[in-house]
DNA sequence: TTGACATACCTCGGACCTCAAGGCGTTATC
DNA sequence: GATAACGCCTTGAGGTCCGAGGTATGTCAA
């Protein structure tokens, strides 16, 4: 079974979206993705972890350690240079999804 | 340079929308896709063909071949299965781009 | 106290897609 | 006769998602 289509990107969009209101940390920003889309996404850990990782070596992301109730959490929150990877992120889209959507009406299509 | 991201799947959809309208050749899709969306997208040949012989093998194109003017050409369509294929992908597309919208507007987030 | 379950972190490998680069051959143009 | 346009093609690199699995602690019921 192929993978999903258009999700390129996407995981990377929400996160950062989320990241840019409070800071999050790893275990959160899962079910709380699935639940704001309405399982719409419902991307795992193994989807998650590895993107926060390379945002955070590219200083788009800082972390703060804290433990709560013995179990040890990684907040997350943007830095400027992510924020400036966020307007990125957002205009790519938007370019993207109003492109597709124009090519479709200029051949008459409806969008089912 | 990372490759651009939100394309994921957007070539194969592109190509079906156009070949559902009427059949087309190779090198005329490419063209053609940079035409339509006012170079937004521009597929490069070495990612349209490989997506047109995955279709032709998955049977959702068939081919048809001409000779032009000394030159050889291979005209593709839609099959019925092809078709339904369409139909997903602009279900999925639609999912996809709905999904992210309302994730951005339920965080107060300015597509910008 | 044993087990199951939720929390919370993590990595690895496969599968898949895009795309730049290159190759081949023909026709048209200068 | 050289260069561009046409028209087909493949390969390799780079990047992404995601299922599967691993580690460890806390909670709660049987």
């Amino acid at each position: 079974m192929p993978r999903d289509l258009f999700i390129d990107g996407v995981p990377e969009l929400l996160l950062l979206r989320l990241l840019a209101r409070k800071e999050m940390y790893g275990y959160e920003l899962v079910s709380e993705i699935s639940k704001r889309s309405n399982n719409v996404f419902t991307f795992g850990e193994g989807c998650i972890y590895p993107i926060l990782h390379r945002l955070v070596s590219q200083k788009q992301l800082s972390v703060r350690k804290e433990t709560v109730s013995g179990r040890p959490r990684r907040y997350y929150k943007l830095t400027a240079k992510g924020n400036h990877r966020l307007s990125e992120l957002e205009s790519s889209w938007s370019n993207v999804s109003a492109g597709v959507t124009s090519f479709g009406k200029a051949l008459g299509n409806v969008a089912s």
